[in-house]
DNA sequence: GCCAACGTTGGC
DNA sequence: GCCAACGTTGGC
């Protein structure tokens, strides 16, 4: 059982979108990237929890919990030249993105803004909060995944 | 294999 | 909209 952290712009697929879908599966496809892509591939499993969070938008921090309920498997978006993510370098053949399904678990009544994360010194070492850290899917620990939670307004 | 140029992410 | 911090690409 690993917890994760896992990115996306709200204007494009928030939390909202999610929760329209509550009790259904949905995937998350677009990771271009191969750090990633490597911990979908590596060590995401079945029944991981993850926190989603907003970014490149008004408020930036988590905004509530989703479940992962597949395993990665190739995200098709690549090869379709319509798509944002199309890939014209990945074939079917050899394909180099995944992505995996979520499900809806919970939206937090107040979001935990990325400023509160940053102030809360037992989460200093936190990959979110480092300098320059780009990456939009990232594992956390338990204690994260903790501390995390008991910032949330009940 | 190096590295400059370029593209993207994402907070502010 | 700006820009720092990356990651990727491609010439050599």
């Amino acid at each position: 059982m690993q917890y994760w952290l896992m990115k996306s712009e709200p204007d494009v697929f928030g939390i909202d979108h999610l929760y329209a879908e509550k009790g259904k599966k949905d995937h998350w496809d677009g990771i271009r990237n191969y750090q990633a892509r490597n911990f979908m591939r590596d060590e995401m499993k079945k029944g991981d929890l993850a926190f989603f969070y907003h970014s490149n938008c008004d408020e930036p921090g988590i905004v509530g919990i989703m479940e992962i309920v597949s395993e990665a498997y190739v995200d098709h978006t690549q090869f379709d030249s319509r798509e944002k993510y199309y890939d014209p370098k990945s074939t079917p053949d050899n394909p180099r993105w995944l992505m995996v399904d979520v499900k809806f678990k919970e939206k937090f009544n107040q979001i935990i803004p990325l400023r509160e994360i940053k102030a809360n010194p037992e989460l200093s070492d936190m990959r979110l909060v480092q300098k320059g850290n780009r990456l939009s899917i990232m594992p956390l620990t338990q204690d994260e995944w903790n501390i995390i939670n008991d910032m949330r307004v009940k």
